[in-house]
DNA sequence: CATGGGATTGACT
DNA sequence: GTCAATCCCATGC
């Protein structure tokens, strides 16, 4: 229905780490329609949430750590954890070097690469590729190596979408126990490529 | 060194 | 709707 028939473009050197230098709710609505891409797997993102560290939710809450470095460094870089033991999480560092946040990529339209995605998924429908923070990761082949990656180099880059910014939804962040009133969650209203809240419509 | 808790997903009742 | 998988890492003794 409202598919995003985007495709990448290259960036301007710096281009990234300006935008994500900015305030993290911000950044988290403008990463929207740019392009995550790993190696021949591509897509464009389709939903975000933000964490910053003056609230719970946000693994730099707790000041920093080993696990938290990678947030409280300069934005545009990679933060990339292990959920549940099982799951692989993508992150982009926001806000300027010394602030603990980041934006959540929390979901994709596949772009390029399907055939690929569908083998390390083992699913086929597209709509099962990239919807959720741990389907993507898997999809695209990202792992904890590519913490602290610079995401305007690679091997995992995100770069500028092509067309006009799709209209945006905020609503409440999903699958945390803290901070769960901050409406800090990002989605393209009407996408079919968005994760689902558990059991929600 | 031991313990406990997840920014989730898929399978099953 | 319910539940287990599974491991990194922060915390505490």
């Amino acid at each position: 229905m409202s598919d995003l028939l985007e495709r990448e473009r290259p960036a301007p050197a710096g281009v990234l780490a300006q935008l994500c230098a900015g305030e993290v709710c911000t950044v988290a609505q403008a990463l929207i329609g740019w392009v995550v891409r790993h190696g021949e797997t591509a897509g464009v993102i389709v939903e975000t949430e933000a964490y910053h560290e003056s609230e719970p939710a946000c693994h730099a809450f707790v000041g920093r750590t080993r696990r938290t470095a990678t947030l409280f460094g300069p934005p545009g870089i990679a933060y990339v954890y292990r959920s549940y033991g099982v799951h692989t999480m993508l992150n982009v560092v926001a806000e300027p070097d010394g602030i603990g946040a980041g934006v959540l990529i929390r979901a994709l339209e596949p772009l390029e690469g399907v055939e690929l995605m569908r083998l390390r998924r083992g699913r086929e429908r597209v709509e099962e590729l990239c919807s959720g923070p741990g389907k993507l990761t898997q999809a695209l082949g990202i792992e904890l190596g590519h913490n602290g990656g610079d995401l305007s180099v690679g091997p995992v880059t995100i770069t500028p979408g092509v067309g006009p910014p799709p209209a945006i939804i905020g609503s409440r962040r999903i699958g945390i126990t803290k901070a769960v009133e901050l409406p800090w969650r990002f989605s393209v209203a009407g996408s079919r490529f968005v994760s689902r809240a558990r059991g929600a419509a």
